[in-house]
DNA sequence: CAGTCGATTCACT
DNA sequence: GTGAATCGACTGA
């Protein structure tokens, strides 16, 4: 027997091409995580893709950094950072090596180990929200800093992987601007989804934080 | 070395 | 719809 088409795990060379061809290729694959307590799979719904130096809304854009320098390294492994003081959000790097570029996993679908989810997503009040929003798809897969650096691409049952999955019908992937990015990157329509898939997160335009009293 | 604020989420009105 | 939570990275002095 062979294994499904759609348990293959993605090459190294589907990272190695440019963010903006990455990103909407990720929508249908599927992300497994696998813990102690078993594994947990979600398939993807919605990215964001974040464009190294030259992007105003990444990371990257000042050079590299302790926290940001798995972005210029190999493709294929995760950058996870820390935000808002409690909480995590992962990305996957892609381009050539240096490029710094990444792709922020936004949402999606869990489709396996619902049960270990919903231990790590107790306020989740329904399961499309497990995963709907970065930090809750983090939260809910027990992703935090531990991992950062983890090849996705490595073979075998590694804590971390990524494999094919069923593309969504063309027709239905969309693109827009990208959540809570201000400055001069707000506007580049780098955000991807699959239309009307009720765990992509809602569109919110960034806001400038005011100064505590 | 202090000030600022974030690729967000949740509770509450 | 609004604001609090919460801390570490980054910035500029």
């Amino acid at each position: 027997m062979s294994a499904s088409p759609d348990r293959t795990p993605l090459p190294r060379d589907f990272f190695e091409r440019s963010v903006l061809e990455v990103a909407p290729d990720l929508l249908g694959c599927t992300l497994v995580r696998r813990t102690p307590d078993g594994p947990m799979e979600l398939r993807l719904t919605e990215v964001e893709a974040y464009a190294g130096e030259v992007d105003p809304g990444s990371h990257a854009y000042r050079g590299r950094t302790a926290r940001n320098e798995v972005m210029f390294g190999p493709p294929g492994h995760v950058y996870v950072y820390f935000t808002y003081g409690m909480w995590h959000c992962m990305n996957l790097v892609c381009g050539p090596e240096g490029r710094a570029s990444g792709v922020l996993l936004r949402g999606g679908e869990v489709t396996a180990g619902a049960e270990l989810v919903r231990e790590r997503r107790p306020s989740a009040r329904h399961d499309r929200e497990l995963a709907k929003g970065p930090a809750r798809l983090a939260t809910g897969l027990d992703v935090d800093r531990s991992l950062n650096g983890a090849d996705v691409c490595a073979p075998g049952e590694t804590v971390l992987s990524i494999l094919t999955g069923t593309p969504p019908h063309p027709d239905l992937v969309r693109s827009g601007p990208r959540t809570g990015v201000g400055g001069a990157g707000a506007h580049q329509p780098w955000r991807f989804w699959i239309d009307s898939d009720p765990t992509v997160s809602p569109y919110r335009a960034h806001v400038p934080r005011r100064k505590r009293t």
